[in-house]
DNA sequence: TTGTAAGCGTTATCAC
DNA sequence: GTGATAACGCTTACAA
């Protein structure tokens, strides 16, 4: 291995100048210059980062925790992140939770003895959370997609009430009326806010009932259960809020079996815009989360805190989502 | 920040000892290593892995290079890469190449100074690809996915021929005759082996006819497209081999919009079982690609060599898919 | 079993 | 502008 010290020699200057040419210092006279950097490409060097890591006491590093890599939910995040941090110069550690937040917490800590500039965190939900484990993280971190209560740290979620009110509200502005909703796990906080943003819609128009409400979890099994459930349960429902997109595809192909047609006799609003939502027979009519830039975001803030903001006041970015009109919410009366 | 030697006056033994306990080395007396391992509690100490890889010139991290995050494709892999490595005390660097070269051997570069002991590779399609630059690695290299001639390194890779000749195969053993093939762009050297699978097949049986051919590329458009094309010019179309899940749902929707069934009318047979594919309508028989095992083999080469085996034999692992029957293929005289 | 000290490859300080 | 050298935090001979 080449190290500084054989192209100081080399070269006939001393360390100090090497580095210096390495860094790109001006004050090296260009003929020194020209030298070094001519027996750093005859020999091959190559610089080390981890000693310069150890010396500088940064690493260029930033960690990634996700729960989980193979989540079609979470590649559009990673790859916001992971490009606006390129940009920067910065290199990503990803690394898993399994939602599990021991895990998660094993990451934190190895990661911190890598010396890492700052963290990325997609929070795991767990009630078992060691909240004064996570404040008191020395370096900058940044929280995408789930607050954690009593934690002060920045922060970029996705506004799913907003979400869910105007996904509502576009259904009744289309003259549906009896709109069930096909809700997630019941400690899910996106879900309550996205039931919370429903329930106003609904409230607001003087069509909220408890009968409305089908509880299950995120999947397409549960979605297929709850639309079944709903369409026995209740006659005349003309529309479904699917609190997820997976949980609309379930309940596409319940429908499909109650041999109705969506959405002729019976419209389907997704929430989420999962990757092919856009391709399915009838294409989803769905909210669509900014994923990319949640992460863009993300990076930003943590590159601001990284950079010695430290001071600064926490700020909570709020990422609005959009409603993607395809079609299997009726739309009446609609020219041609 | 609290290092080894405040642990050693504390505890009132050497850094040496501390060392010790830290790596956990039997031969530290019992009363010793109590202490230190308390004293270690009480200051909140964490071991600095930049400053160990310093010293023991290693580093417990590999880099993975992937030509795009975000992509479905790449999820699973990249699942079954990091639980691997999880397992065995290794830390991902993750890194995106843009399906861009110049990005791969920058990326490449910047791994190596950071002293990483591995890299596991998917490479980027390029003609202009530098063969030296990539042989003349000096730390372990797998390649995933992607072959690249000429160069000697261990590799995993899909056996895409068998894949789409078992597919073939079962289209003909079903009672189709007429079966186009919706391909890829034809610098795909996947596509290609897809390609000579379909061709194969359907040589063995006498059904090959040039006019079958269809090329386009890897989209959901691109499979719209073919599929007019083939419906347009061809009769008696009963069959259609889609070389990726994203033509196949392209093909779908073309066949949807003449106003055929599938798989009554036709039938759709896809390839490379993308998320979703069993939950379209009708769900897609298709080819699954074990990619988490793909993964999962890549580490385990990877791991080989990094454990010091440089002079074994170079290894080649072709991993077969499994056929995945589901709706969109026609079964004739099936038992109800 | 433990302590001492050299060394890992860089950066940074400070004379010159 | 440059060179010498201490420092970064840890591992690892080697001696005790």
């Amino acid at each position: 291995m080449v190290t500084i010290k054989d192209i100081a020699r080399k070269s006939g200057v001393s360390v100090g100048t090497v580095s210096n040419v390495i860094n790109n210092l001006e004050s090296v006279k260009i003929k020194n210059k020209e030298k070094v950097l001519e027996v750093i490409n005859s020999l091959g060097y190559r610089p080390n980062k981890i000693a310069a890591s150890l010396s500088k006491k940064k690493t260029m590093n930033v960690g990634l925790i996700v729960p989980d890599v193979s989540s079609p939910f979470y590649s559009d995040l990673i790859k916001g992140i992971s490009d606006a941090l390129e940009i920067n110069g910065y290199n990503i550690f990803l690394c898993e939770s399994n939602n599990n937040i021991q895990k998660e917490e094993k990451i934190i800590r190895d990661l911190l003895s890598m010396w890492i500039d700052g963290i990325i965190l997609i929070p795991v939900y767990s009630k078992k959370r060691n909240l004064h484990f996570l404040e008191n993280i020395e370096i900058p971190v940044v929280l995408v997609n789930r607050e954690i209560e009593g934690i002060k740290k920045d922060i970029v979620i996705f506004d799913n009430f907003g979400g869910a009110f105007e996904a509502t509200q576009f259904l009744i502005k289309n003259n549906h009326k009896k709109i069930p909703i096909l809700g997630g796990p019941e400690l899910s906080k996106s879900f309550e806010e996205r039931f919370q943003g429903w329930k106003e819609a609904m409230e607001e128009n003087n069509l909220y009932k408890d009968n409305l409400i089908f509880r299950g979890d995120f999947s397409v099994e549960a979605g297929h259960k709850m639309m079944l459930e709903a369409l026995n349960k209740a006659d005349g429902i003309d529309a479904v809020f699917a609190s997820s997109d997976l949980i609309a595809l379930g309940a596409l192909s319940a429908i499909d079996e109650y041999n109705l047609k969506v959405p002729d006799d019976i419209s389907v609003m997704g929430f989420g815009d999962i990757y092919l939502s856009k391709f399915l027979k009838p294409s989803l009519t769905t909210i669509r989360r900014p994923f990319y830039n949640i992460g863009k975001t993300a990076v930003s803030l943590l590159l601001d805190r990284i950079s010695g903001n430290t001071q600064k006041k926490i700020t909570k970015f709020i990422i609005k989502g959009k409603l993607e009109i395809r079609d299997s919410v009726k739309i009446p009366d609609q020219p041609e």
